[in-house]
DNA sequence: TATTGTTATACTCTATAACTATA
DNA sequence: TATAGTTATAGAGTATAACAATA
C-alpha cells in the first residue's frame, strides 16, 4: 500500500508501480505501442502483422511449405491456412503442387506479392525509423539482441 | 530471395530472415516466450496477466476506481468489468461505495487479495529470475529502460 | 507411424457503441 | 457535457483435435 485514497491520475503514480519493475509487463506495454504504430503504417497495405511476416518469409524462401512457415513463426500450422488464403486472395502467392512431396502445397510468391512485400518492408522501415528515431543505432542493436536472447531461451550474456 | 528450394528446417535459416532485423517482430516473439512462462508460473494461482496486473494496482492503491485501473493499464474500462468480477468472485477484492462520488465503485483489496498478490508477486519474481538468469542486472535494467522509452513514446536517449 | 493441409471449434483478449446514473 | 460502471457485441489471434492423403 502506498497511498490512501487513490492518486488523482494514472500518470501521477505510474512510476511507483511494482509492475514497472517486471520485464514481462514492460514487454507487453512496449509491444502494444509498437503494434499500434505498425497497424497505422500498414493501413493502406492492409496487412496484419502475421500476414506480413508470412509474406516476408515466402518472398524470401519461394516454394516453402505452410508448415515450414508456421515453424519459423512459432505458431501452429492450422493458423496458416487463413493467412495463406488471405494472401492468395490478394494474388500475392499461389499454392503450387510440390514435385517431391505430394502432401505439400509449395507457396510461390507472385510478382505482385514480391512488390507488396517490398512496399510493406519500406513502410515498416519508416515506421520503425520514426518510432525509434531517438534511439541510437547501438541502443536499437542492444534491444534486438536482448529480445533475441529471450526468444532463443538463451540466458548467457554473450550469445 | 535467398535459396531455392526452401531450407530444410526452420532453424537453418532463422538468422537470415529480414524479419529478424525488425524491432516489432523481435518484441512480439520475446513477449510470447515470456507470457508462456508467466502462465506456467501462475498455474496454481490461476491469474491471467491482466488479472494479476489489476490486482497488483488495486493492492497498491486501495479504493482506486475501475476506470483509474484501466487508464493505468492502458486498456478500455469496459474490459475491467470481467476482471473485477473475476477478482471479486475469488474474494480478492470488494466493490465498495465511494463516499465522494456515487458513480464510483471503489475497489478494496481483501486480506486474501493482499496475500494472493504477495504470493503471485513472489512467483513472478522467481519466474523472471529463472527466465533472465543469464542476464546481468545491468542488462535487465537496460532492457526495462529501453522498453519504458518505447511505452512512453519518448525517443530521447537519456530519459 | 509421422507429417501436410485442412476444417471445426473454442477460448482469450480487447475494442466499440450504447445505456443509466451521476457529476 | 462529461465520466463511471455496465452490457452486448464483434473481431482478432491462436490453440486443440480430428481427418484424409501421403510419406
Amino acid at each position: 500500500m502506498k497511498t490512501d485514497p487513490a492518486p488523482r491520475s494514472a500518470e501521477d503514480s505510474a512510476d511507483a508501480l511494482s509492475l514497472d519493475g517486471l520485464i514481462g509487463y514492460n514487454l507487453k506495454r512496449a509491444y502494444v505501442v509498437v503494434r499500434e504504430d505498425f497497424r497505422r503504417a500498414m493501413e493502406d497495405e492492409g496487412l496484419s502483422p502475421r500476414a506480413f511476416s508470412a509474406l516476408s518469409i515466402i518472398a524470401e524462401y519461394p516454394n516453402i511449405s505452410q508448415s515450414e512457415v508456421a515453424r519459423m513463426l512459432g505458431v501452429d500450422r492450422s493458423g496458416m491456412v487463413a493467412i495463406t488464403d488471405d494472401l492468395e486472395r490478394r494474388a500475392y502467392l499461389r499454392r503450387t503442387a510440390s514435385a517431391r512431396d505430394r502432401r505439400v502445397q509449395a507457396l510461390m510468391p507472385t510478382a505482385a506479392g514480391q512488390a507488396a512485400h517490398a512496399r510493406a518492408l519500406r513502410k515498416i522501415g519508416e515506421h520503425e525509423a520514426r518510432l525509434f528515431a531517438g534511439f541510437t543505432p547501438d541502443e536499437q542493436a542492444t534491444l534486438i539482441a536482448l529480445l533475441r536472447r529471450i526468444r532463443d531461451g538463451r540466458s548467457e550474456p554473450e550469445g
